[in-house]
DNA sequence: TGATTAATGTACGAACTAGTTAGTTTAGTC
DNA sequence: GACTAAACTAACTAGTTCGTACATTAATCA
């Protein structure tokens, strides 16, 4: 990037431009976080085993530690991969476009199937929450990321208030933390749920169920009665 | 040692008198229950140490591996304990007399208010989940005290069905998932909802919204747009 | 080209951790 | 009071796990 002019100063840091090397750097990079990502998410922190990582890696342990320099920091790089990967999936979703009451369907319903679709990252974001989001702190760039959520929501939210088919006083954040509550916790909680009750929720037909549920719940406590 | 003292036949074979003895195994054993599910909750089972466990504890290493076996099965032991528990605080709620409108949001607040003040429970729980339910599995005894759950929602529900203050065709093991979804996600996923939004979801003024929103929600949910 | 820096492999060790061995004390029984 | 089983302690061990020292190869620079 940057005026190839002469090499003079601008130590171009070839950012883009492996062509074929046989030393790839973000290549080693990504495979690591790959590997531990599905580690960390199945272990927790303290379960995974560095070595283990290593093992399953292209690389060696020596470039987890070159990389990342200890366990944790490979961590929070797990964990911030993990919230990269899932906002960038749900950047693609366009409802703004559609009338209110099919826009927040199709929000909720979008939100239920990503979540199930990204258990690794509902894992991650278990396990972060056992250690009280302390490591999620380290990452700056986590918290802006978010706010498009409750942005996207906000607009449709006030759209349908102006329409006059949403009741009014609502606060956006709180109706992300009801979508998220029920879309989350049909992830997460699937296994003790499903054995205490002796009913797997996961299975197809129950997860259409939820799935509905969730849209309906979500949906009449937003419409006005008149529309329900 | 201990002179026979009061002379006559010092012990009357008092069966539940523990008084001052000092070998004291049902104590022992609750006090390392305690203490290793407050460890168990905080750092999960991989990240508890067996030591720490110990020497928070009034007895020794060796006496957990006396009662338990192993780590597992502390661990089990202590999931047991902690369902016990809730379950048995769940077990004071009578809302079989109110009437279906009334009991419903009793039974809301009532789950959202016992989640919240048992933390250490619902971590225990989500890394039961980590470990896809795993753990459980060997405790057949957990399974049947949970249907007590489903019971109480189911006769709420039909008995606003029957008077026509439901709507028809819902399923009480659904209507216990929601009412769970909301108020477990309320306690889990506090520390990074908070952090992503810049919101402290758990201060005073914020968890009585939360609290009252899940009762209107799932009100909404099942009751006839009329009573609405 | 030779010097310098980045990237990678191998082998090892210090610290930690679950679990055990071997023994002591206590409480109730005969 | 002697005896036995249960309750308990302290010190130790075998194995694991994170992290590093050292060596080597590949790319870049002067």
């Amino acid at each position: 990037m940057r005026g190839g002019g002469g090499g003079i100063l601008s130590n171009t840091e070839n950012t883009k431009q492996p062509s074929r090397r046989q030393q790839d750097p973000e290549g080693t990079r990504r495979n690591i976080i790959e590997v531990a990502s599905s580690e960390f998410a199945l272990n927790g922190l303290a379960g995974a085993r560095i070595d283990e990582i290593a093992e399953k890696t292209r690389a060696s342990k020596r470039m987890i530690y070159y990389y990342f320099g200890d366990k944790e920091g490979l961590y929070v790089s797990a964990l911030e991969n993990a919230y990269r990967v899932v906002r960038e999936g749900e950047a693609e979703l366009d409802i703004e476009s559609l009338p209110p009451l099919e826009g927040l369907r199709r929000l909720v319903g979008f939100t239920f199937d990503h979540h199930s679709e990204h258990e690794d990252f509902i894992r991650m974001v278990m396990i972060e929450n056992i250690h009280s989001g302390r490591y999620m702190e380290r990452s700056p760039a986590l918290r802006a990321v978010n706010e498009a959520a409750i942005a996207r929501i906000g607009s449709i939210y006030a759209k349908g208030v102006e329409e006059g088919v949403f009741r009014d006083g609502l606060d956006p954040l709180e109706i992300h933390w009801q979508i998220s509550a029920l879309c989350f916790f049909n992830v997460s909680n699937r296994a003790t749920f499903s054995h205490l009750f002796g009913r797997d929720m996961s299975s197809a037909e129950n997860q259409v169920k939820l799935r509905q549920n969730a849209i309906d719940m979500v949906f009449r406590y937003l419409a006005k009665p008149e529309y329900i």
